[in-house]
DNA sequence: CGACGGGACGC
DNA sequence: CGACGGGACGC
C-alpha cells in the first residue's frame, strides 16, 4: 500500500533502544512537514501524529522513528527547539520511552551520555579515553577498580557531552568492548560476589570433607592462645625420635568416607598414615586408624577433633590407641604448641612457609604421588605440577568435565590439570556441577583427559571429555543496544 | 546425564 | 504542559 506507511510495527518500536523520538508540536503540523523536517538526520522508518480519536485533530504529540539511536539523537539534538513551521511554537524533541516502559519521565541526556564497556586490565584512564574519543568529546573516563589493590576489573565508564556521540561508540567500536549504555548509578545493581558456587551444597556429600568451610568447625584455628615465650626451647628437642605413641582412633556412629576423615585429619600437619577399618565384608566399622609423623601432631589432633561433631550431630571420638603413656607431659604439650606454631605461621604466611613441617612427613601410605600436606588425595598417579601457559595463550583443545558428586575447588582443579602441561586456565560454570579446562596443546588436553577421565580426586569423580566448540558468537544484543 | 557468553560506579 | 494508531500477512 502506502510505501512510505506511517506503521510502526509493534516489535520495532524499541529495536534499536532509543532509537525512537517524542516529539511535542504545533496541532497543525502534519507528518508530511515533521517527515521533511527530520529526513535529514538518517533513515526515518515511520511518522505518526496522534490523533483524537473522534474529531482527528493532532493531540500536538509525534513519534519519529529511525533506524538507529544515532540519527535519532542526532535530529533531537539539532531539532530541539525548532520552530518547524512558520508561527508555529518551537517543537520538544526527546528520545521516546520504550513502549514497555510504564515510567513518564522524560528520557534525559544523563541516561544517554555514558556508556559502560569491558577493556583489557592493562587499560589505563588514558588509554580508555584515547579509545574512545574518536565519537566524540569526552567529559570523563574511569575504570572500576579493587578498592584495596588497584587493580582494573576490565570495566569501565565513557562520559560523553551528547547522546549522539554516545550512541555513535556504542554502534561503531569494536565489539569486543561490549559497550552498552551505562545504567544510572543510582539504583543498586546486582552483586558482584559469584563465589558462593564452591558452597556446601553436599550436605555431607562423599568428596567434599571439613576444607573450605571452615566456620564452623573445631575452634583450632582461631585458638592460638598458649604459651609461646621462648619457641627456641621447643626447636632443640627431638621430639620426633620419641616412642611416644603417635596413632590415633577416630570413632564415628555416622558413616564417613575414608576420603572425609583424611581430609578431617589433615587439617592438622604432618598425618602419615590414614585408614578406615573394615569388616570382612568391606563394610565401615566406625573406626579409622590415623598415625601423625610426630606427637605435636597426634597430640594436638586429638585436642582439637575429639568431640568435634563431623558431620554436625555426629560427635566424633578420638584417642591414642594405646593408653598406656601420659601425654599431657611436658614433652607431649611443647611438642603440640611446636605444631601449633607451625600452622599458625602458615596461617600467617601462606602455605609456602609450611615447608617448615615438611621434613617431619617423610611417608605416606595408600595415597599415592601425595605428600601429608597436598590439599590432593586422588587414584591417580600424578605427574608433577607444571607451570601454566600465558593467559592470552591460543587455546588449542577444550575438555569439558563433570564433577560427582559436587565441583572441585578451581585452585585444587589447577593444580591437577596443570600437571599434563599447557594448562591455560580452569573454568567452573557457576551454579553447575561442570567446568572447562584450557589447553594451548592439544596433546597436553588428550593427556589430561586420558589420565583423569573417570578418576576420582579428593572423593569426587570426574567425567574427563574433549569440549564441544563454543557457540558462535550470537549477533543478537540481549540489552540496551 | 552434563555446556560456556561475561557487566556496574565508596553519593 | 505533552506519551502510544491503524489494521490483520500466513505457519
Amino acid at each position: 500500500m502506502e510505501e512510505y506507511s506511517n506503521k510502526q510495527s509493534t516489535e520495532n518500536l524499541d529495536d534499536p533502544p532509543n532509537s525512537r523520538l517524542f516529539v511535542v508540536t504545533s496541532r497543525s503540523i502534519t507528518e508530511d512537514e515533521l517527515r521533511e523536517s527530520f529526513a535529514g538526520f538518517g533513515d526515518i522508518q515511520g511518522v505518526w501524529v496522534v490523533k483524537d480519536k473522534q474529531t482527528k485533530e493532532s493531540k500536538g504529540i509525534a513519534y519519529i522513528k529511525f533506524a538507529k539511536s544515532s540519527q535519532a539523537c542526532l535530529a533531537m539534538e539539532e531539532m530541539h527547539g525548532k520552530v518547524v513551521m512558520e508561527g508555529t511554537k518551537p517543537i520538544k524533541v526527546f528520545i521516546a520511552q520504550s513502549r514497555s516502559s510504564t515510567r513518564h519521565r522524560d528520557v534525559e541526556d544523563e541516561e544517554l551520555t555514558r556508556i559502560f564497556v569491558m577493556i583489557p586490565k592493562t587499560f589505563s584512564e588514558e588509554d580508555l579515553k584515547n579509545t574512545f574519543k574518536e565519537y566524540g568529546e569526552i567529559e570523563y573516563c574511569v575504570i572500576i577498580k579493587n578498592k584495596f589493590t588497584g587493580e582494573s576489573k576490565g570495566l569501565g565508564y565513557v562520559r560523553y557531552y551528547k547522546p549522539s556521540q554516545a550512541a555513535v561508540a556504542i554502534e561503531n567500536c569494536d565489539k569486543t568492548y561490549r559497550a552498552i549504555l551505562a545504567e544510572p548509578r543510582n539504583k543498586a545493581s546486582v552483586s558482584e560476589d559469584y563465589n558462593s558456587g564452591a558452597g556446601g551444597g553436599g550436605g555431607g556429600g562423599v568428596g567434599g570433607g571439613p576444607r573450605g568451610d571452615y566456620g564452623g568447625g573445631p575452634d583450632a584455628m582461631n585458638q592460638y592462645a598458649f604459651n609461646m615465650g621462648d619457641p627456641g626451647n621447643y626447636q632443640v628437642m627431638d621430639y620426633r625420635s620419641t616412642d611416644f605413641t603417635r596413632f590415633l582412633m577416630v570413632s564415628t556412629r555416622a558413616a564417613l568416607s575414608q576420603e572425609q576423615i583424611f581430609s578431617l585429619f589433615d587439617i592438622i600437619p604432618g598425618m602419615e598414615y590414614c585408614e578406615l577399618q573394615r569388616d570382612a565384608y568391606g563394610m565401615s566399622k566406625g573406626h579409622a586408624l590415623i598415625r601423625y609423623s610426630n606427637l605435636g601432631s597426634a597430640v594436638y589432633a586429638k585436642e582439637k577433633l575429639n568431640g568435634f561433631e563431623y558431620p554436625p550431630g555426629n560427635k566424633l571420638v578420638v584417642n591414642f590407641v594405646d593408653d598406656g603413656e601420659d601425654r599431657s607431659s611436658p614433652v607431649g604439650r611443647m611438642a603440640m604448641q611446636f605444631v601449633a606454631t607451625q600452622m599458625m605461621s602458615s596461617v600467617w604466611n601462606g602455605p609456602s612457609s609450611s615447608q617448615g613441617l615438611k621434613p617431619m612427613q617423610p611417608l605416606q601410605q595408600g595415597y599415592s604421588g601425595m605428600s601429608p600436606m597436598s590439599r590432593i588425595q586422588t587414584d591417580v598417579s600424578l605427574p608433577p605440577p607444571k607451570k601454566l601457559a600465558p593467559p592470552d595463550s591460543k587455546a588449542k583443545e577444550r575438555l569439558f568435565v563433570v564433577f560427582s558428586p559436587s565441583p572441585l575447588p578451581p585452585d585444587v582443579l589447577e593444580d591437577v590439570f596443570c600437571r599434563f602441561g599447557s594448562l591455560i586456565e580452569v573454568h567452573l560454570v557457576p551454579g553447575r556441577k561442570v567446568g572447562y579446562m584450557k589447553y594451548a596443546d592439544k596433546q597436553c588436553a588428550d593427556d589430561a583427559m586420558a589420565a583423569l577421565h573417570g578418576h576420582v580426586v579428593n572423593g569426587v569423580k570426574m567425567k574427563v571429555m574433549l569440549a564441544d566448540p563454543p557457540r558462535e558468537e550470537s549477533h543478537k544484543r540481549p540489552r540496551t543496544y
